[in-house]
DNA sequence: ATGCCTCAGCTCCTGAGA
C-alpha cells in the first residue's frame, strides 16, 4: 500500500505531470495540494483514464485539495467540522482499512499578522477534530503541506529562519500537539540523508543550491507504526520543465 | 531590497505563496 503527497502549485499546469508521475509511481492514494481551481474544473476524467477516481474540494485561484485514489473514497469529510472556513484546505476520507485526511495548512505569511492568528486557529481545530477522528480510526494518516518544519534538521538555514514563518515556536508547538494524539512522523522512522527537503524557493536558484525546508509531512497513527516500510521524498518531477515547488513524498505501508 | 520566481485573474500589474 503506497501513500503520497504533493503540493502541486496549480492543477491546470501540472495535470500532465501528475499523471506522468503516477505511472511512475503506482501509489494506491495521492493527496493533492494548490489545484487553484473550481471543483466544475477539476479533470476527473483525466484521472478515471489512468484508473483513478479521486475526491476533491476546489477553490477560485487559491488552494483547493485532493484524495486521488485506485480504490472508493468513502465517508468523505471536506474542510475540518465545527470549523467555518471559507478556504478549501482538508479532505479525509477512507480508503481500505485507512482512515486518510490530505490536507494544505494555512501559509502563515509572518508571526503578528491575521493569517499567522488564522493559521493558528486552524490548526487548534485541526488538533480538536484530529483528536475524536483518532479515537474512531486509530489507523489513521495525516498527510499534505504543512508549512512548518519540525525542526532545525529541516531548515537549509536555521540561524537565519529561527523565529521566522515555518519555524516559529509557536507553530512548531502546535505541530507537536499533533504528535501527542498519537500519531508520528513517518519520515523520521528511517535513517535520511542530511539536507532532505520537500520545498525550495523557486527564486535565487533555491533547489539548485539545495536552500529548502521540509514542510510537507506524513503522520501515521502509532497503530500503523509497525505497518511503515519506507518513506521518502521524490526530487525527481524537479527536473520538469515547469515544475512544482514542492516535491513528492512518499510512504509505503505493509498490507494487513 | 519586500525583490529575486511562479501562478491566477476584473491579466501588461497585483496578491499570494513560503
Amino acid at each position: 500500500m503506497k501513500l503520497a503527497t504533493w503540493n502541486i502549485n496549480s492543477l491546470n499546469v501540472r495535470l500532465p505531470q501528475v499523471l506522468d508521475w503516477l505511472t511512475a509511481n503506482p501509489v494506491d492514494v495521492l493527496a493533492l495540494q494548490e489545484l487553484k481551481l473550481t471543483d466544475d474544473k477539476f479533470p476527473a476524467a483525466a484521472f478515471a483514464e489512468a484508473g483513478f477516481q479521486a475526491q476533491w474540494l476546489g477553490q477560485k485561484t487559491y488552494n483547493g485539495v485532493a484524495l486521488v485514489s485506485r480504490a472508493p473514497v468513502v465517508d468523505v469529510v471536506r474542510n475540518i467540522p465545527g470549523f467555518v472556513d471559507d478556504q478549501a484546505r482538508l479532505l479525509a476520507g477512507t480508503v481500505g482499512d485507512l482512515r486518510v485526511v490530505g490536507a494544505y495548512f494555512p501559509n502563515g505569511q509572518a508571526p503578528g499578522t491575521d493569517k499567522f492568528e488564522y493559521k493558528m486557529q486552524w490548526l487548534r481545530a485541526l488538533r480538536d477534530w484530529l483528536r475524536e477522528e483518532l479515537a474512531v480510526h486509530p489507523q489513521l494518516v495525516l498527510m499534505g503541506d504543512y508549512n512548518i518544519t519540525f525542526d532545525d534538521a529541516d531548515v537549509w538555514d536555521p540561524e537565519g529562519m529561527r523565529g521566522q514563518i515555518h519555524c516559529t515556536d509557536e507553530e512548531r508547538t502546535q505541530l507537536q500537539a499533533l504528535i501527542k494524539l498519537g500519531l508520528v512522523d513517518a519520515f523520521r522512522l528511517f535513517p535520511q540523508p542530511e539536507k532532505s527537503y520537500t520545498w525550495w524557493d523557486y527564486r535565487m536558484l533555491g533547489y539548485q543550491k539545495n536552500r529548502g525546508m521540509r514542510i510537507d509531512h506524513i503522520l501515521v497513527g502509532e497503530a500503523l507504526r509497525p505497518r511503515v516500510k519506507s518513506c521518502t521524498i521524490d526530487r525527481a518531477p524537479r527536473k520538469n520543465k515547469q515544475p512544482s515547488d514542492h516535491a513528492p513524498v512518499l510512504a509505503e505501508l505493509q498490507l494487513l
